[in-house]
DNA sequence: TCTGAAAATATTGTCGACAATCTTGATCAG
DNA sequence: CTGATCAAGATTGTCGACAATATTTTCAGA
């Protein structure tokens, strides 16, 4: 039994999974995110159940638990897809991680332990080490990244900012990058801003932390928008 | 092929009611936040099917999808409740409205057609006739707020805010209104807030309209924390 | 009477089969 | 040759039955 344990794991929110419908949409979750099925795909019913070995009933279930958390959508007597990568909605993405991270970030700097910071402030170093080590072009950027925000939402001690961006937005989010290869870019200043951000909460100042923890989402955002523009036509709209 | 739009619609609300799960989930959805089905009762598949003529297939999935929507809990083999009333998630669930829907009212400033502003503040004339009339203790005031409040997040443009707040969130507002039977202490001054959100989105200032939107959840929230302080002191039940 | 374990019961989990609907491909009129 | 209509196939939706697990009841022993 390969028991995969070590990197930063970012799904504790799942207690057991004694169940073959929890099994399996816990597998689809994972197909999904790393693009075995990718986007836009259609999820065959018969297909799925042959290649998990279960029936349709449990499997009809994680689906509908999938739609539930937006991964995909569904229409009656047709079928359920794979939710389509769009620039736009992935932009939008972002938008509500910097209210909701925000927000995690400033009830972070009320409600982060000592023990919980100095560990963060660890995890920081590792990844300076990990930067510095292969040049920034690191995989483990990717997880580590993600790691991070996971623990300052963690660190906000609120339940249902913990449940609304683990699951139905950090499972999009990792799903984007892996289609679109991003957020690896500036991975030294992205840490220099994680620096800044746990000092804010160390100081236990609020403002500044949500202020802070913002602008770094929101440049996160600037950053994909330009690489898009690049890539996609401005068609819409220009003027200012 | 690619028959994808990219303009931003934002319907992802109602899709059809075609097959039973979908009809018996929005029947369930509206008993739960009625509080025909009160909080943490135990919701039995056997009664359920019955209740509603169908058969335990359709009921499960219907479940599930619940379950995603964090209206249920569920636990194998044991059964699924109605999520339990805390005080403490409740107080959560007003923080993420401050930062979701101020990010909303953001995007609203800057999305929002001349026609849906306008729309907005004849519904706004609506309420203070509403209030004026009954003295400020309307039932219409309940539903009539969060009907502004939806209206500013569908004026946002954003669909993944919209999906958030109208799937998840609004439904247990709904329902913790239902139950603590709370928003109606002062109808007029919140009245007089959301003139005053409107009008920054008029203006299109969309800093002030995120601070206004804050500000006004906010000040709810502590109007909350204030009624709750003078009830809380059941420590759990006690029976004879 | 109280405690603990084992049987009885009820509920949840899973499966295969059938019905309803959509999709595909073939046939035929223009 | 193109287009529409209709039949064949495949997929989704629904159901009832059986298996696995949890809860309740019962009963024996201290």
């Amino acid at each position: 039994m390969s028991e995969e344990i070590g990197y930063p794991k970012v799904v504790p929110l799942e207690p057991e999974a004694r169940t073959l419908a929890d099994r399996v949409c816990r597998q689809i979750v994972t197909a999904i995110v790393k693009g075995e099925i990718p986007p836009g795909h259609k999820i065959s019913e018969p297909e799925l159940a042959r290649t998990y070995g279960i029936s349709r009933g449990p499997l009809r279930e994680a689906i509908r638990r999938l739609e539930g958390w937006r991964l995909v959508e569904r229409k009656a007597h047709v079928g359920a897809r794979v939710v389509k990568l769009s620039a736009h909605e992935l932009i939008e993405i972002y938008r509500v991680r910097e209210a909701l991270e925000g927000m995690a970030c400033r009830q972070a700097a009320k409600n982060m332990t000592d023990a919980e910071i100095e560990s963060l402030k660890r995890l920081l170093d590792e990844h300076e080490a990990s930067i510095e080590q292969r040049e920034g072009r690191s995989y483990f950027q990717k997880e580590g990244d993600l790691d991070f925000h996971y623990r300052i939402v963690q660190g906000s001690k609120n339940s249902k900012l913990l449940e609304l961006l683990g699951d139905d937005l950090y499972h999009l989010v990792r799903m984007y990058r892996y289609q679109f290869s991003v957020s690896s870019s500036r991975p030294k200043r992205a840490l220099k801003e994680h620096r800044q951000i746990i000092d804010a909460i160390e100081a236990r100042d609020e403002e500044l932390a949500e202020m802070l923890m913002r602008r770094h989402i929101s440049a996160a955002r600037r950053n994909i928008e330009d690489k898009l523009d690049t890539v996609t036509k401005p068609e819409g709209d220009k003027h200012g």
